[in-house]
RNA sequence: GUGGGUGUGGCCUAGCGGUUAGGGCGUCAGGUUGUGGCCCUGAAGAUCGGGGGUUCGAAUCCCCUCACCCACCCCA
């Protein structure tokens, strides 16, 4: 019988990631609340309608991407594959729309697309996100934009680049493509293979080629920017100003296109310098017309949601460690019956001070123990007898450092080891 | 979903038709009487991802399958 593995596509994050995991997450909840957002933690499975009504039914998120299965109740659910949707689900149901406006909002939790696996690209994937819903204001999208900006910042992340678009509303979206299309069409035979097939396909993504041959051929393609009416336009040059007064550099980059239908106007990604692939570490953008695709009064809002592993990936190429590893600072050296007994009190009178203490196993030799107490890290062990035991009293030893061992009373060790 | 690459004890890896499948790291034990880090010795641990086939003989060749990686697609 072949052994089990984890679902392809999904993987455990052992302890030696733990450290780094929680600094991400510790590092988000915390920039989130600078900024006055609020946790919110949605079920993992949503109706199927919830993603299939809003993020677009030509989108591979619904066409082959969504875990979809029928309970034994017979409800149609998914497994959800983004958090927005959700959320906005979420605002609709419990009256949202009459708390103060906008209202901030931030998760932090795994999601699920029936992907091909790749580096960087999973089946169970974690996001932290942050949305905005509300507010039409540009001021909402630079504050996502800031947020994001300065996680990846504390982070120590200070090389990755923003890109930023505007895609305007739907009817100016497809004066757009349909303009893009006439200008490709006589273009087509000297397109690349790839290109060729996107004509088809998805018209949009000609633009992002990295074909040479196609190069001349998307250098000289209409840009969406000058499609945009005058109020999006304007909407957008806001955005753009409130980015420049705190001073965040960004690329406008006409060529963003973001995977999901409900995107209107501001668009945009984080991605590292030089970045190829599965690359894209965060993106966001606003999508006003979402709460009323479910069923909601129309209301604008605007967020983003950045990849746990991709930024796992990123700090550990930078060689970026957590501020606080785990350590150990004690490890108990059991010996001898009345040993063992000593040793467990001691550990719990240390672990009521808030030190870390590894019970040692009793049994071993003392040569062994010891050895292990070492490569633990520890910078203590503590080693009790039926000697010491007797006499009430432990034998502090140092790891670290040159200090010599001592013999402490059993009820001082916490004390000799602060001091 | 399409195309390509890879797969040897927990980890890294040698071997590429006939080896008791070798090494390094790690793990465990020991180097005399209760003291670690270096060093030394020993042990456990691999049906060579899984299944089938070719062959007198396969980790080594072929087929299928699974997983990972790369590109496409798409995206966090």
């Amino acid at each position: 019988m072949p052994s089990y593995q984890a679902p392809r596509g999904m993987n455990d994050t052992l302890p030696e990631d733990a450290a780094l995991w929680r600094h991400i997450r510790d590092t988000a909840e915390r920039v989130a609340r600078l900024f006055d957002y609020r946790q919110i933690t949605t079920p993992i499975v949503e109706d199927a309608g919830v993603f299939l009504r809003t993020v677009g039914d030509e989108s591979d998120i619904v066409q082959k991407e969504m875990y979809v299965f029928e309970d034994r109740g017979g409800d149609r659910l998914a497994l959800r594959p983004e958090g927005t949707a959700a959320v906005c689900r979420a605002y609709i149901e419990h009256g949202m729309g009459s708390w103060p406006q906008p209202v901030r909002l931030f998760y932090f939790g795994p999601f699920f697309r029936y992907d091909r696996p790749q580096a960087g690209r999973y089946r169970q994937l974690w996001q932290f996100g942050a949305e905005s819903i509300g507010s039409e204001s540009p001021a909402a999208d630079a504050e996502l934009i800031e947020l994001q900006h300065t996680l990846y910042q504390e982070l120590g992340l200070h090389d990755v680049v923003l890109r930023v678009n505007s895609i305007g509303n739907l009817e100016s979206r497809g004066r757009y493509i349909d303009a893009l299309r006439e200008y490709f069409r006589p273009l087509v035979p000297g397109l690349s293979r790839d290109s060729q097939r996107r004509f088809e396909t998805n018209l949009l993504r000609v633009l992002d080629s990295k074909e040479e041959q196609d190069r001349a051929a998307v250098e000289g393609a209409p840009s969406i920017l000058d499609f945009l009416d005058d109020e999006d336009a304007a909407h957008f040059e806001s955005v753009k100003s409130a980015l420049d007064a705190v001073g965040i550099a960004y690329e406008v980059d006409p060529y963003i296109v973001r995977g999901l239908d409900y995107y209107s106007r501001t668009v945009w990604e984080f991605e590292p310098p030089e970045a190829r692939g599965q690359s894209t570490i965060g993106a966001g953008g606003r999508y006003d017309g979402l709460i009323e695709l479910l069923g909601g009064q129309p209301t604008p809002g605007v967020g983003f949601a950045t990849g746990i592993e991709r930024i796992a990936l990123n700090l550990k190429t930078r060689g970026i460690e957590p501020p606080e590893p785990e350590v150990i600072d004690v490890v108990t050296v059991p010996l001898g019956e009345a040993g063992a007994a000593a040793c467990l009190r001691v550990a719990r009178d240390l672990r009521a001070a808030g030190l870390t203490v590894r019970a040692g196993t009793p049994g071993r030799s003392m040569k062994a123990a010891l050895r292990a107490a070492d490569a633990s890290g520890a910078a203590y062990a503590v080693i009790i007898g039926d000697r010491e035991a007797a006499d009430g009293v432990a034998t502090l030893k140092p790891l670290r450092g040159d200090a010599e061992q001592r013999t402490v009373a059993v009820t001082e060790v916490a004390e000799a080891i602060r001091a």
